[in-house]
DNA sequence: GTAATTTACGAAAACGTTTGCGTGTTGAAA
DNA sequence: TTTCAACACGCAAACGTTTTCGTAAATTAC
């Protein structure tokens, strides 16, 4: 087993002092051309590269980012990772990835292990637990001591720090026009309930479209799926409510769901209910992810743009990680959705 | 804001040495308990917390695990990370996740970055790229310096370390070896081209099934993808390629595919040609992802337990790290698939 | 009252770097 | 010959820990 050559070892083999060697591969003409030759040969080959802990202690930066999100099983998270991943690694960091698969308690470990010293910044996404409790204590602690964080996709207003967010409103807004622009008179709601940020707001978009066009909003027509925190128990129950609604009330002509998968258990029960889609009733849902891509019929879907938002909270941490005036005042970057027509409208 | 808290500015404060401090705070009593008792209040009130880059350097060891995989974007991959994470974290370890987008020169540049005092260990699925130039210098080097690897999946016979795979060839078998006992006759095989081990496998399967049964092995009757890149764009040529296939040969009754997106394909093309799924063609496929579960009619799938590989992959890997005796012989686990019933079959 | 032992703490090295400064040697200018 | 730069290199501190060893002072034993 061939040991990590260090400054060290290449000193007392080559009897200089250490830091005769560092300045050698540096190529500091402080070192003599002939020595500073020798120096860098034997370096190249041992293979030698600097001990980045050594580095990090020293320079009291790691050159690496924090992410905690909920769960990286879920296409909408791994997207966003991909695009912080491409921006860091472009700008020379690593990611450091934590889950909190939705647990308060588990995030906060997770921020205060990640916040002793091994990454300079973080990029996170709050847990159901955080926003229900509504205990943000763990992510003042960390910006106290001066460490950026920027929080996207779910975010809390108390928190003042960056923030990249999806404009979830004008994307519901925009995709229940979208069904009213193809005559589209009953549209019935599949939400979450009102303590998940971004079920709100995709309910106020819808109800701001129903609003501002000439239909009347029906509350009958909105469903609150009661969110068990296995998603798999809920969708039974979810599907037996969608059934009965759709016999109630057979005017209902579109289908809006705030994610792909009411709007896959919505198709399974047009599907068992015999119900022709677009034809009878037209579906369209937020995220678009692979279910909707690969479902038959194909579904029109809201896109966030994952990836972009990934993207931008990396550039701006790093934006922020690099410049000297670390008091620049938060700012709240907006991504707009756009709707990808498909089959299903 | 607050700067963080020492050792040094603690024993500054309270007129004490460092290595009082140190002591102090791990309860030795080679201090005295007032003293102890000062220190100890005196850390608390400040929320010390020690710098564990610093620990790093001093135990040559980060408590960190480095994870390289194509992509995140990916169930099976994500399931595999969740797996990971679950058994790091309840050792006390991190994970940095790195992507390789598939490319074997990324792949190269991010061992290397964590193999530079990052981390302690690895666990990573070779990207097509490593599988196709068939190139593992870069694991060699890392393992040369003592560093344990663990490869999962996507692996190679010729580097000799822990490895976790799927018994690809057995779910195969399994699977097809399930629609013959449905009364299947003819079955299609939608599978990769050659050089993807885990494609060459699963039609291994394939094969032997057919082979073990009263039937017929028919070359016409399977299909090899050309691997683009951009897995989009080779979609519309197999579904041409499927539609040729299946109207060339009418007797046809069933299809497996090697992975969902194959499938999901097939199903298009089969409600496209209205084409009765089950009833006149079964379709069955590799992979239990969110498509399968999702897909109307749902999918009969090939489960190979993704979460369990990463749990087994991280056990095998921090045993590794906390055993002594670091010569014990490589070995390789092989995870069992199991067949997933639904409505496709 | 002296010697031995214990108690309670501090000094310093080590982990692997970087970097400002000090210094001995050389060659050239005066 | 003396003086001074320029050159080429080494020393040591610093980053924040842990840990071994040394040592005063206090306590105990005889």
């Amino acid at each position: 087993m061939k040991q990590k050559i260090t400054l060290k070892k290449i000193a007392q083999e080559l009897n200089v002092s250490i830091s005769t060697v560092s300045k050698a591969l540096k190529n500091s003409n402080e070192i003599g051309v002939e020595t500073r030759e020798r120096i860098q040969a034997f370096a190249k080959f041992y293979n030698y590269r600097p001990n980045n802990i050594a580095l990090s202690l020293k320079h009291r930066k790691t050159k690496t980012i924090g992410v905690i999100i909920p769960e990286v099983v879920h296409y909408f998270f791994a997207q966003v990772i991909d695009g912080i991943e491409k921006v860091a690694s472009e700008n020379g960091y690593n990611v450091i990835v934590a889950l909190s698969n939705e647990s308060h308690e588990k995030e906060v470990i997770n921020m205060e292990t990640l916040a002793d010293s091994l990454i300079d910044g973080f990029i996170l996404s709050l847990s159901k637990g955080t926003m229900q409790s509504q205990d943000f204590h763990h992510i003042d602690e960390v910006m106290s001591q001066g460490m950026p964080v920027v929080l996207f996709d779910r975010i809390a207003d108390q928190i003042e720090c960056d923030k990249v967010v999806v404009d979830d409103t004008q994307g519901a807004y925009q995709a229940v026009n979208h069904l009213i622009g193809k005559g589209r008179k009953n549209i019935l709601l599949l939400t979450t309930q009102e303590y998940i940020t971004v079920g709100r707001l995709r309910t106020q978009g819808y109800i701001k479209a129903i609003q501002d066009s000439a239909l009347v909003l029906d509350n009958e027509l909105i469903i609150k799926v009661v969110d068990t925190h296995n998603s798999n128990a809920a969708l039974p129950s979810l599907e037996a409510q969608i059934e009965k609604t759709i016999s109630k009330y057979p005017q209902i002509d579109a289908i809006f769901a705030v994610n792909e998968i009411y709007a896959a258990a919505a198709l399974r029960v047009l599907r068992q209910a015999r119900r022709q889609v677009p034809d009878e009733i037209a579906v369209v849902c937020f995220t678009d992810g692979l279910i909707s891509k690969f479902s038959s019929p194909t579904l029109t879907t809201v896109s966030q743009h994952s990836e972009e938002i990934g993207k931008k909270a990396a550039k701006i941490l790093i934006d922020r990680l690099s410049s000297d005036d670390n008091e620049a005042p938060p700012k709240t970057e907006v991504i707009k959705c756009t709707v990808v027509e498909r089959e299903s409208s």
